[in-house]
DNA sequence: ATATAGTGTGTATTTTTTACACTAAGTAAT
DNA sequence: ATTACTTAGTGTAAAAAATACACACTATAT
């Protein structure tokens, strides 16, 4: 950082905690900066709001321009304000996340050129993060832990068609603790937003697992309501 | 709104939405504004975030500012960026929630003058507010109807000694809904929170009821739990 | 055929939640 | 002092939900 950094009078940014799930390990989605401040470090994917955007969007357009994602659940959840935080100047900015399935047709696509590249990096080892977003990572962790609790946004992190048992393995890796394989099925069963396929797992050395999908409509009105695990 | 108002160019605010409970019913705190926009309309106490404020010290600010009050527990819920929110130009602000028992020694002491005046109205009962405010508003009513069941957040707004009563009274206000008083009691002393006291409500013209108040050490250790209403 | 690895299922026990109604105690009016 | 009034305070039985726990089944690979 030796070079001579524009002031930022004050601006308001959005960053995106994505947290992915690829079947096996729960990741999230850095870029390794190009630029400075934090000129290759590995940050959260974020960018200034535009003037003509509401918050939402914004965020939708951001995480398009770095991702190519659309169509992503996301939720802002905590405004990170400190005056310090940047060292160029006052920027705020408002934290959001999104739960996605990676794999498939969802692989990343190119993004814009402030950022190196951009990685998956598995949540169990993080590398040290550019700003204050380690806290930021930090929160949005709790976040989702509890928000999982309450309602069904597990699903997000799926394929349309999954396995009881990788939905149960969802659940295990974001609230960091096993579960009974048994009582998991009957309470997941039991919010009937399930709908089992005549279809089975493919691909596999062992006895292949029955393939489930949600249904969107009871998922839809369960969504509103409180269930807890 | 004739006359011809300045342009902001991009501005950050907070806007406080102040639940108080005077031991019937529940209110928020309101102001009459006494500028252009929204002359004369009701509104949420708010206020521009300073340059060398972190937003919680800008809230605490605020709220001082506009109240007298310090050492409220706020928390932070929501921001609102609407490019439209605001007839001036881009304002987007960012809503925090507290607490507060009405009465005694916590009167509400006169603000800064861009108000008329300030007032606690029952929220049964209110008028149309200025900018998006009913918005920020119902956000903040749905954000401690949840708070409410999972933390024991309920306290904050009972004086230091309380009946099991109006605690539950308390409850029923927030959840918009009547509990059994047997269960409630059930549950609540469950939680292992509250000191029964020597002492008896007074000047009332019935049976007098026992007060109790709540162990703050305890009270600390359930706050990072889950309790479930 | 056999070894392997994950699938899929039931029951008994404990805990939690719910529904429900009367007596006790203090105040106020006569 | 009796009575009327108003809220305080209490227990139990039934239902529902959560927990703990173990083995046979099935597809594949060798």
């Amino acid at each position: 950082m030796e070079q001579i950094l524009p002031h930022l009078d004050s601006v308001f940014s959005i960053d995106c905690v994505l947290f992915g799930f690829d079947g096996k390990e729960l990741k999230i989605l850095l870029i390794e900066r190009n630029e400075e401040p934090f000129k290759d470090w590995w940050a959260l994917p974020g960018n200034i709001v535009g003037p003509d955007e509401s918050l939402d969007q914004s965020a939708s357009r951001i995480l398009y321009e770095l991702t190519g994602l659309r169509g992503i659940y996301m939720e802002q959840y905590y405004a990170f304000g400190d005056p310090n935080r940047h060292p160029q100047g006052r920027v705020i900015t408002l934290a959001y996340y999104a739960l996605i399935r990676l794999g498939g047709d969802k692989e990343l696509r190119p993004i814009s050129t402030y950022a190196k590249r951009a990685n998956w990096l598995p949540i169990t080892d993080l590398p040290k993060l550019a700003f204050d977003h380690q806290k930021i990572y930090d929160k949005g962790l709790e976040k989702i832990k509890r928000r999982i609790k309450h309602q069904p946004i597990a699903f997000e992190l799926l394929p349309e068609k999954f396995t009881l048992t990788q939905l149960q393995h969802v659940y295990e890796l974001v609230l960091g603790k096993k579960l009974d394989k048994r009582n998991f099925r009957k309470k997941i069963i039991s919010f009937g937003v399930l709908k089992e396929l005549d279809e089975k797992q493919k691909g596999v050395s062992y006895r292949a697992a029955t393939l489930y999908r949600f249904d969107k409509r009871k998922y839809a009105k369960l969504f509103g309501k409180e269930i807890s695990f």
